[in-house]
DNA sequence: GGAAGTTGTATAGGCTTCCTATGTAAATTC
DNA sequence: GAATTTACATAGGAAGCCTATACAACTTCC
């Protein structure tokens, strides 16, 4: 480790882990939707946002083997949810692009996953959600920071 | 949808979803150990807290399918991580529990989980890193209560 | 300009973990 | 005490990941 970690730092750690734990539950199993996959959505949502990209810098962005990704791909090109096409710079590239029908399919997930979140908000008390809403809000932004600075393993 | 959601309420739940998918990532991928899946190390913690439970309630608690719980119990207590025996009340019941081996597991797990977490935060500014602790010390019990009262589907 | 190495993708084969459908034994109901 | 329900097990299959390896296109270097 290169970081000196003082005796509260473990045990805030701790609180953050378990944090983390619950919330990759319900990410991964109440909120997953049967049609799609994790990494098929995730990489879907890449190139939505970033526009074609190649399959090994897919697989890196995903943190899947090449291998992998190309199997991905082919099952998505399958479905019609990406189009492939060649590099005019350099003949063996792959340049992956997601279709109408896949950038459908990425506000249809995200429709249902806000509803579903949206149900299960409400099974709380009035008092409960709304300080759930205020520290997820100051939660959330510091979340997104410790993610974008988190080490490729 | 059944619940009134409210326009603020709509705004926040989009929020706790647009971050959802980034940290499952974070939490599916970057802390996820090899040796053992998200839910066994999660049904070892809840064996953990809760003492023996059934195989259906331990389904149902970790939103897979019975048999698909049977399964895993099996691969466990190969494992030796997990015992089964039989409810004196219900012959038909199998009532699992965590063994020694399985605590020392999910400590060993926690503890590299735990380092991992701690490089990253490491990567963090000191007042954030404090005010990310705290807002999860804050965030903890009430998304506990979220996960378990939200509907299974 | 061609041999050798590098890079980008595909294929093969296997493992884990989930699913649905169905079987079986114990408990419950009538 | 026969029929139903409940709790778990088994069978068979699919998704999605892996490592190892093959192949084709680009690059280097003499």
């Amino acid at each position: 480790m290169s970081v000196t970690p003082s005796a509260d730092h473990s045990e805030d750690s701790h609180a953050v882990s378990a944090v983390l734990d619950d919330l990759a539950v319900l990410a991964v199993r109440r909120l997953s939707t049967r049609e799609i996959s994790l990494t098929a959505a995730t990489t879907l949502s890449y190139l939505d946002r970033n526009g074609p990209a190649r399959l090994s810098a897919l697989a890196a962005e995903q943190g899947v083997t090449q291998p992998s990704m190309t199997q991905l791909v082919q099952r998505l090109e399958r479905e019609g949810l990406v189009s492939r096409g060649v590099d005019a710079q350099d003949g063996r590239a792959v340049l992956v692009g997601v279709t109408d029908a896949g950038r459908a399919l990425l506000a249809e997930r995200r429709r249902r996953r806000r509803e579903r979140l949206d149900e299960m908000l409400g099974t709380l008390p009035p008092g409960e959600l709304r300080e759930l809403t205020r520290v997820a809000g100051e939660f959330l932004p510091l979340l997104r920071r410790l993610l974008q600075s988190a080490p490729q393993e």
